[in-house]
DNA sequence: TTTGATTTTGAGCGACTGTTCAAGTTAAAA
DNA sequence: TTTTAACTTGAACAGTCGCTCAAAATCAAA
């Protein structure tokens, strides 16, 4: 009864959200994403509507693809503390030249959109308030097994995993600084055990 | 023999400045520009030479400013240490709300231009390295002074400090958190006594 | 008061922006 | 094979972008 739809949304979503990060979302003009998902104005805005609803699915799945990516450190480590370890150092050391930039995706975002009522503004801040509480939970975690003291609560460890994480990537994303990455992710993790 | 410049150049750039912190340098049209400045175009273009140009002087005065700010409250403070958490407080709570963005401009031009060959991102790290080199200069004081223990070296001290900082402000730079600025604040200055 | 170098003005240029939609293409259902 | 709803195409629209420049305004020097 009808044609089918010749791209793969996933797909799509997952390129067109590598040019956001890189560029913003101002400086990324429709033309960038139509060359880069190879699709045509009107197929795209019948699938998504608007740069800013692409844009929107965009971010929402980078904050999916970090969970996962998460997930996979942790179900492959001993401790919770030693699975956020390894996605530190993966974001900061490993991957950090082949990614489309060094700063997290939703801190840029949370950075661009200075418009407090906006709906792009809005989207940062809840796909940031979801993310603390996915952190609470593992740090929750990381107490009931022992690996952290109890005298911070598991949203207080996650705000200070936040600080850091965020100043981390912040500070490495210029050149010439990459012999700092592995004693700053210690001094890091041993201060989260001391706290 | 000449006419004489109706404007003063010092309080363009800053305005031009504020606005530039808080839009960010693409989403700040030339038209935003001149209804602030109160100038026509061919005036900010003589004076200016481009958008770039009057970018590239906000955010080298927008650096000149922070660093005064700074001398103010270590001048009017005992300790080095003691003046950059009257600075860090003054701009993570007094005055985040009358500023144009809770981010640094320097942060925020270090996340928003993208292609490494481009002035402006050649010119934010140059900022941001002779930020860090200040930096550097007054964690040498409070060692010499004997604020700080010489475990750790007075660059190592500023990158921690960098790191810190920018973690919080971007931790801040969202609605219903104040109540956490001052205890985060504390556990900053407690850890960097402890490094 | 006249001169003339300098600055200000603002209409408007060409390029680019996000977006639309009529026409063409496709493939499942009849 | 024909029908028809769904999808794709890309030319083109109206608006905005950064920026230019001829003309008007300005004011120190002559």
């Amino acid at each position: 009864m009808a044609n089918k739809v010749k791209f793969e949304r996933e797909n799509v979503v997952r390129v067109a959200s590598q040019l956001f990060w890189q560029k913003g979302f101002h400086a990324t003009s429709t033309r960038d994403l139509q060359e880069a998902v190879n699709m045509r104005p009107g197929s795209i805005y019948s699938a998504f509507g608007s740069k800013e609803g692409l844009y929107c699915e965009s971010l929402k799945d980078y904050t999916v693809q970090m969970k996962t990516q998460i997930e996979g450190f942790l179900s492959s480590a001993d401790t919770v503390l030693g699975g956020l370890r390894a996605f530190v150092e993966n974001v900061v050391i490993k991957t950090k030249d082949c990614s489309p930039s060094a700063i997290c995706m939703l801190v840029k975002a949370n950075s661009e959109f200075a418009e407090k009522d906006s709906n792009l503004y809005e989207l940062s801040l809840d796909l940031t308030a979801q993310f603390e509480a996915y952190l609470t939970q593992l740090f929750n975690q990381a107490i009931n097994k022992g690996e952290l003291s109890n005298t911070l609560t598991a949203v207080e460890y996650a705000r200070f995993f936040q600080v850091q994480f965020t100043g981390l990537r912040g500070y490495f994303n210029r050149p010439n600084v990459e012999q700092f990455a592995e004693p700053m992710i210690n001094q890091m993790f041993m201060l989260i055990k001391k706290l």
